[in-house]
Formats: C-alpha cells, structure tokens, sequence
DNA sequence: TATCATAATGTTATAATATAACGTTTGTTA
DNA sequence: TAACAAACGTTATATTATAACATTATGATA
C-alpha cells in the first residue's frame, strides 16, 4: 500500500512549494527557491520529486521537464494521467475525465503488450492565449 | 506546405540511423554515431531533429529523451502521436489506431481549450519482457 | 547572370537537467 | 536495543539541450 500520509521534511517542503506554484515548475526552480530552507543539492530535490511522483502527490510533465501537484485525488498512484497544456503562456492543467481514463486505461494495442500506465499530454492555446 | 521531399545532408544522415535503428535513439548516441561522417557538434544533431520532427519523418518519446522513426506514413505532420513502451526493455511502438486518434483528436475538455495536437505514452511489458 | 533571401552548416562555448557514489542520520519495528 | 530501511547531506559528474556568431550552400527573381 502507498503510506499515503507521513512526507518527510524535503518531501513536504518540495511539495508546499509546488502545490503554491501557479504553473509547472522546474527542479532547479525549486532548488533556488528553497536554498534558504538549507536544501543546497539537486539530489535532494530530485530524491524528493521521485517520492511525490510515486505517491501520487505530483506528476511530471514530460514535455515541459517540470512538475506539477495532483489535482485529482484519485491518482494516489499516478497510472493514468491527461493534461492540457497551452503552447505560449505555461499553464498546464489536469484533465480529470473519467471516460477518457477509462477508454485509455482498457486500450488494447493488437500487439500483445498489457499496459499498466498511460501519460496523455494536449497542446493548444489556453483561453486567454487564443 | 511542408515540402515533403528534399533533406539537407545532414538530416538525411540522421534519418537514416534513426531508420536503421532497432529502439528509440537518444541526440548524443547519434552524435557518436556520426563523427566519421564528419559531424562534431550537438548543434548538428539537434538542428536536424528539429526539422525531422517538423517534417514529421521521426518522432520524440518524451519520456525517454529519445528519438523514433515514424513508421504511420500518415502522420506527415505530427499532431497525433501514440506510442506503446516497455518498461523493462527499451522497446517503442508506434500506435497507429484510427479509432483512438479519432477519439482524442476530437476530445474537447471543458475549459475551453481547443487541442491543436496530443501525444500519448503508454507504459507495460512487452511480449517479450512479461 | 547577378542579386537577394533563406536555409543549412560549422564551431565554440555554456546552460539546463539529471544521476552516481559514499557516508551519515533518522525512524521503525522485531 | 539491535537491526534494517528510508531519508539525508555532500561532492562530483554525466546527460541533454541551447546560445551565439560567422560561413556556406540553395533557390528564387529581377
Ligand atoms: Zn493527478
Ligand atoms: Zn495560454
Ligand atoms: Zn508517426
Ligand atoms: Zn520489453
């Protein structure tokens, strides 16, 4: 089972930090922005990015190389994720739409390979860019 | 219009590993994969992927940092992309399925945001790997 | 053909992202 | 308390990607 409660120190102060951003942020944005808290390596915060993304608390953008908090508190374990992400300001926002999970998740490529895990990224413009 | 044909020298040699390529190549083993062709410098690599990609002749798996050969002749401009992963082996399909792209292509999330393009990772055991 | 614009090239340097490796500390639980 | 696992701190380094600038093809047009 994912331990869902108890952060450490790092974790939480990574996570706080995130889940206050307005957009994705990068890890080495989050770094500078916790120098003062004594967190003076990337390792630190990449050891911590890694245990948020486990537990479901964060996910990562993979085309943006940036992070950003869960909204959708079903994705303790992050297997099925969709975000919307305007091409010219930096929003990027999660897609929680059940139907859409769940034609994805059930997908079967002809191939013969199971999936256990999907990652969907739209790009556009936002209301406000177009 | 996107000019299908001609490649410049430098991007037909890229393509060319790429195609030749079992898996997904990542900038730098191409790089060294060049060098008696007389090609030094990353800024070579990368200004020929970035015009494959425009071209749509090869693709980037995100999550991998590495790169593909389009093998759905349709996707001349890549704005539906789907790829299938192995998570033990570094195994990459590509998924053409008019059926799923059809389905995202005209998925509309209620923010008000209108898709230009998506790409989708899905992550399991091959046949081989489970 | 001369001229102009555009795309591609070559090169050096550097920025940005991420991991390896190692020893120490802290927290859990048998 | 002993043993183990998880988290931490730290230094170094690997990997991925872009900036900047000068040069050279390429292709269209006057
Ligand atoms: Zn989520
Ligand atoms: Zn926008
Ligand atoms: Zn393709
Ligand atoms: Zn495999």
């Amino acid at each position: 089972m994912a331990q869902a409660q108890t952060l450490s120190r790092n974790q939480q102060i990574v996570l706080n930090i995130i889940e206050k951003a307005k957009g994705p942020l990068k890890a080495y944005s989050i770094l500078f922005n916790v120098q003062k808290k004594g967190i003076n390596a990337p390792q630190q915060i990449y050891r911590a990015l890694d245990k948020l993304i486990e537990m479901g608390k964060i996910h990562k953008i993979e085309s943006k190389n940036a992070f950003v908090a869960c909204k959708s508190s079903d994705c303790e374990i992050s297997k099925a994720t969709a975000f919307s992400i305007c091409e010219s300001c930096e929003m990027v926002d999660e897609i929680s739409d059940a139907k859409l999970s769940k034609y994805l998740s059930s997908f079967n490529h002809r191939k013969g390979m199971k999936f256990k895990r999907f990652n969907l990224e739209f790009f556009g413009l936002c209301k406000k860019c177009k």
